[in-house]
DNA sequence: CCCTGATTCGC
DNA sequence: GCGAATCAGG
């Protein structure tokens, strides 16, 4: 997605609104947050209202000179979860991941308070992304509690995503 | 922890 | 020019 005019207008308005900038990326679409600040600042925008900033210091670091990209790990079962493990791999990991996804309509259902359920617009690094009921429905929503460190869902549906391998039974 | 904007610098 | 990474701060 690139910079047009049109959405550099949309930009300049929605800055002035006061929006920040991910309210602003989500307006927008297929831009971060990130890509919004640096383009109000290229546009010379910024420092909205508010007092400058003291211009701190900014500790110098190293960057790291850009890995090449890890190949993506193989996985076994619901693919639908591909995209969201890949990224959650360690880099020394050597071995093949293999990940075992119990359809989520099999398995008993945990009660989410209507306070907690989130739509897919609400959804973070850490909210737990497990479906609940018809995606095609209105009462379709996401589980939305705090997920686990690294992982996708809560610890109550990550407990039932992933299942050792010699956990499973016989049959099943 | 959530979030904010600011800055640097590899691309 | 772009924006991810990484800062400082609320």
């Amino acid at each position: 997605m690139s910079w047009s005019d049109e959405r550099v207008e949309l930009l300049k308005k929605l800055w002035g609104d006061g929006l920040s900038a991910s309210q602003i990326a989500a307006e927008l679409g297929g831009v971060t947050r990130n890509a919004v600040i640096g383009k109000v600042h290229r546009l010379g925008l910024s420092g909205r209202a508010k007092a400058a900033r003291p211009a701190a210091p900014r500790q110098r670091k190293v960057r790291r000179p850009s890995l090449p990209p890890r190949p993506a790990a193989r996985v076994i079962g619901n693919t639908v979860l591909k995209v969201a493990l890949s990224p959650e791999l360690d880099e020394e990991v050597e071995e093949e991941v293999v990940v075992q996804v119990r359809a989520p309509a099999v398995v008993e259902e945990l009660f989410i308070l209507p306070e907690e359920r989130v739509t897919i617009l609400q959804l973070t690094e850490q909210t737990c992304k497990w479906p609940v009921g018809d995606p095609g429905s209105a009462e379709f929503y996401f589980c939305g509690r705090r997920s686990e460190p690294g992982m996708p869902y809560c610890e109550h549906h990550c407990r039932i995503a992933y299942q050792p391998a010699g956990d499973r039974r016989r049959g099943r």
